[in-house]
DNA sequence: AATCATCTTCAAAGCGCTTTGGATGACCGA
DNA sequence: TCGGTCATCCAAAGCGCTTTGAAGATGATT
């Protein structure tokens, strides 16, 4: 059923007929409902494409995904993410287009985006420092909202972001009340902004302390659970090992914990470990009382709040791009106590 | 740039240099040439929409992502398929657009997929028994590909699964050669058909050497961390605890881990886990040896495949539906041993 | 009764592409 | 010389929609 087939049975014009559908005034209420009536009985929904050529707009956002090329890495977060953004776009007749890409090829994927007239805006995954997409983008004239900000960019852009900086100097200084002094990082890919910035906050909270900022205790690598149970056995190893761990990601902390108990300490009791859980409908964390000690934002309201953003964006051009900037909440958990004092065997407590 | 424009500057006309852009045989050689140097020159791309409007083709595959309302879970394979499935789309110039969907509210979503022109195939995730949207696409007409079966549909369709019951018959068997007999399930949800097949294949096994069906050492819920942990607590506490798990997915597994660690048993050796690996860019299963006995099988392959099936299916739809039934390799890991043996108070036993 | 403003409705022109059904020569054999 | 066959190229129609510019109908105004 097609607009012309529709305005036939009614009797009308294409052009009343549209204009009924799209609620322009110039059309008799009476008419109207009867022109809604027939719509929904037939079925009726108008071509996208047709729509698309028509008004120039495509209808629909780009999330362009990059995937590390050498371990064909996903980021587990996605699924999420787009899960948020999907309820936006649902709710606003967008429709999503997702291309996966291995990184390096982006520059020409948004170019091709944007000439095919594919999408009228797009959401920048995983922003690097002085990433190079973002003046592309202004470059190419493709609207565009980033998940999370790239350090060492000026111009203004359409961002939502967690504040990570704080949430670690938080997450850090609650380890530091507690006790330790020996706090390792275990940290996603440093040149990711959002890692560099968690670091930040880590380094400030120590600084402000006057604890020695040490590197060795201190790691950076995509974020699975093999690389945190890695770097926990390895660190655990050390003459003098961390007695807390500041982790990236619950999947990275799965791993920590697992290198923990594997050398038979308890965790929170021997060994403190605070994590950012980005609240993954698939990774809870814990039930009532949470696993672990958790800096918490939920990365699918992010998907949800960016993609407004972006569309806010694209209906008003004029008006300076939107940002968000999320405070993550301190949850505590199971996963952190107080510096266990090496004293005497625990025979004493319990 | 667009073709009027580009042909103006060529000379031509907008069908020749379509033809010569299409690979049109009626166009001379040389003709083609300077067009095809004159569109890269001039950055053009031949607009999506407008294509689309002219060929009625799309040019884009559907994902119609189901979300279980209740939890707003997301199923975690879910970025992993996409990226293989991605893959294929973009060697064969398709767009690949996502629907993130109540379930429910599905049907709804197919139709306007179809009337609205948005896409010319789709993949159907998540398949039931007896999945009332197969026959809902075969009546609209939207060529679909099955991530998976359903059991109780008959009607010839396109699907690409994991042989799932002879995958979980073996981990099964391989788990009763080791001389468990108290071995539980920890299934996902079973009008899922492929947690149901897999309940098939753990019951073969049994069955077939005169073990026991025990109920009790049967759960079946969404495949969270927390559901194993939870799972693996209440079954260690019955006085006849199991001397081995068969699990679903590796996140679930992780949650069985932690209970059976808390309690103080040793993976491997006191306690065995046999988990399906869906081979997961960022849930690898340990380094060189696996952490788990898993039988395993790349969801991201099944991605690209089944995707490569829908194309194939939408090129030519005389053609019977293919499918592909793929067999998981069984890992062995280091999450199973032989039965311990009781040594102390339960050796009257048995 | 003639004029005008106000509602309604419509025909037709695009949007950028593919594709049908010719043109236009060049070349060839008769 | 002429019709016929190819090889190239083109004008124009059409895909399904929105939107511009106008026209008819109605009632109010003079």
């Amino acid at each position: 059923m097609n607009l012309k087939e529709l305005s036939t049975i009614l009797g009308l014009s294409q052009t009343t007929v549209s204009r009924a559908l799209n609620g322009y005034p110039e059309v008799n209420e009476a008419t109207r409902q009867r022109v809604l009536v027939a719509a929904t009985q037939h079925n009726y929904r108008p071509n996208t494409r047709a729509k698309g050529l028509a008004t120039g707009r495509a209808l629909a956002i780009g999330h362009v995904i990059p995937m590390a090329t050498k371990h064909e890495m996903v980021n587990p977060i996605f699924a999420d993410f787009i899960a948020g953004a999907g309820e936006t776009y649902a709710r606003n007749g967008y429709d999503m287009v997702i291309s996966v890409v291995d990184d390096g090829d982006e520059a020409q994927v948004y170019r091709n985006l944007k000439a095919r007239g594919t999408i009228d805006g797009v959401i920048l995954h995983g922003p690097r420092m002085n990433d190079p997409r973002i003046p592309l983008l202004d470059e190419i004239g493709l609207p565009y909202g980033v998940h999370g900000r790239a350090s060492g960019i000026n111009t203004p852009y359409c961002w939502l972001d967690v504040n990570n900086r704080s949430a670690f100097r938080r997450a850090t200084d609650f380890l530091l009340d507690l006790g330790h002094r020996r706090i390792a990082l275990v940290n996603g890919l440093e040149f990711m902004d959002f890692a560099h910035r968690r670091r930040g906050g880590y380094e400030d909270a120590l600084r402000a302390r006057g604890v020695p900022i040490d590197t060795a205790l201190m790691r950076s690598d995509e974020m699975t659970e093999v690389f945190g149970y890695r770097s926990a056995v390895e660190m655990m190893a050390r003459p003098e090992p961390p007695t807390a761990y500041l982790v990236a990601s619950m999947i990275c902390a799965l791993g920590v914990r697992r290198a923990i108990e594997e050398a038979g300490h308890v965790l929170g009791r021997d060994i403190s470990v605070v994590t950012h859980d980005d609240m993954l409908s698939y990774l809870q964390n814990g039930g009532d009382v949470p696993i672990f000690t958790a800096t918490r934002s939920s990365v699918r309201e992010a998907g949800r709040l960016l993609a407004e953003l972006l569309l806010d964006r694209i209906s008003d051009t004029t008006a300076p791009p939107g940002h968000i900037l999320l405070e993550a909440e301190l949850m505590v958990g199971r996963s952190t106590g107080p510096l266990a004092t090496p004293a005497l065997p625990n025979s004493a407590k319990d």
